[in-house]
DNA sequence: TTATAGCTTAGACAAGTGTCTAAATTTAAT
DNA sequence: ATTAAATTTAGACACTTGTCTAAGCTATAA
């Protein structure tokens, strides 16, 4: 990314900034992010190229963007107090309620980017860092029978593998549901029980 | 892939084919995959561009077929007839030891592709998607208290995440380490058990 | 109001991409 | 060895990419 996000944009930038994001948003709904070309982008919110590489390293620059101003929705940076089983279902939580709010637009996206190629996985992947930072936080100062840097992949995995699952395979799936084979795929028990915690901290 | 892999091919598309995918890992170990053109795989195996055409569709492509090469060495496909939890260690065992003997190539890769980069999460996707699909064939005629789907995600995913981070993130472990990581991983007991199974079948 | 510093923009640039054609060459089967 | 079919190849094509320059614009602070 060329501009700087940490500090606070002017009226102008911001408006750039929009359109553009505005544009991709668009424009994934019609086609592929393959097909997707920076001239294109450009013509849709009639801003000139160069402001675009102003912004933006490339395509996949922007599309980052993108996801970077969807998580902001699902508040994903926002961690409260929790014992870590609490933590990870109320992200899990987050993140059910933030798809299931966009399932509109994850269908449209989704009729011209199928689940395995790079458009989406670029999404999950964005959410999956950013839900690390999460765990890496949360598992810094517990006592563990497992490196914590393999703990913090695992439940970032299982967490968005079965969010995926649910939203981009399409299997439909309450809350409840979700919520049992989460238990079973985390710690193979009746209740979420984190695997590698030395004694459960409920 | 415009070439087709399944019929056997002649003495010349094998000489062609072997010289694409050597350029290309000659390559890799030289740079970074995004700053490698068509122009330059084929300049370093004195074919013309149309001829690289005939074969790939892109780079991307090409390296897939990379990808094929060093799985078939993995012997991903044998699959020997044990029990699921045996099945789940076998794989692991053969997927440690294949990085064991590349670890050399793999570290002059990483060199100029970091981890995070499309290049690594393409070749770890080629390996995800060719060990889900054994999980599959397991998990077919098993009683299972989950959806399928959702346990073949979860087990190749930890299976290659444990990978990774011993061989890719450079976290030298021994293999009985390993399978201690990967025991407390699958199943929050000492020894391998699969979640999800309604009964153990060991 | 007016400097002045920082953006924005038009257009050119060198390089890459993927497709296409028609000629040259190779292959495999008689 | 001959021949018909299939493949390979050179070169041209239209298009995209990311960078750069120099001219234009705009916001703010004196």
């Amino acid at each position: 990314m060329k501009y700087d996000l940490s500090r606070q944009p002017t009226k102008g930038a911001q408006r750039t900034l929009s359109a553009f994001s505005s544009a991709m948003f668009d424009l994934l709904e019609l086609e592929s992010f393959e097909t997707i070309s920076v001239n294109e982008i450009c013509e849709r919110c009639d801003y000139p190229r160069a402001t675009f590489y102003n912004y933006f390293d490339d395509k996949y620059d922007l599309v980052n963007y993108c996801w970077y101003l969807l998580a902001t929705e699902i508040r994903v940076d926002e961690a409260p107090q929790l014992s870590p089983n609490e933590i990870l279902v109320t992200y899990f939580d987050r993140l059910y309620q933030f798809f299931d709010h966009h399932k509109r637009q994850m269908k449209a996206i989704l009729k011209h980017n199928q689940v395995d190629e790079t458009l989406v996985a670029s999404f999950t992947n964005y959410l999956k860092q950013t839900v690390r930072k999460i765990f890496r936080q949360i598992f810094a100062g517990l006592q563990l029978n497992i490196p914590a840097e393999l703990l913090v992949t695992q439940c970032s995995a299982t967490l968005l593998n079965l969010i995926e699952w649910i939203f981009l395979q399409d299997e439909p799936t309450t809350l409840e549901e979700a919520h049992r084979y989460l238990s079973i795929l985390i710690g193979n028990s009746k209740k979420v029980v984190m695997p590698g915690l030395v004694q459960s901290i409920d």
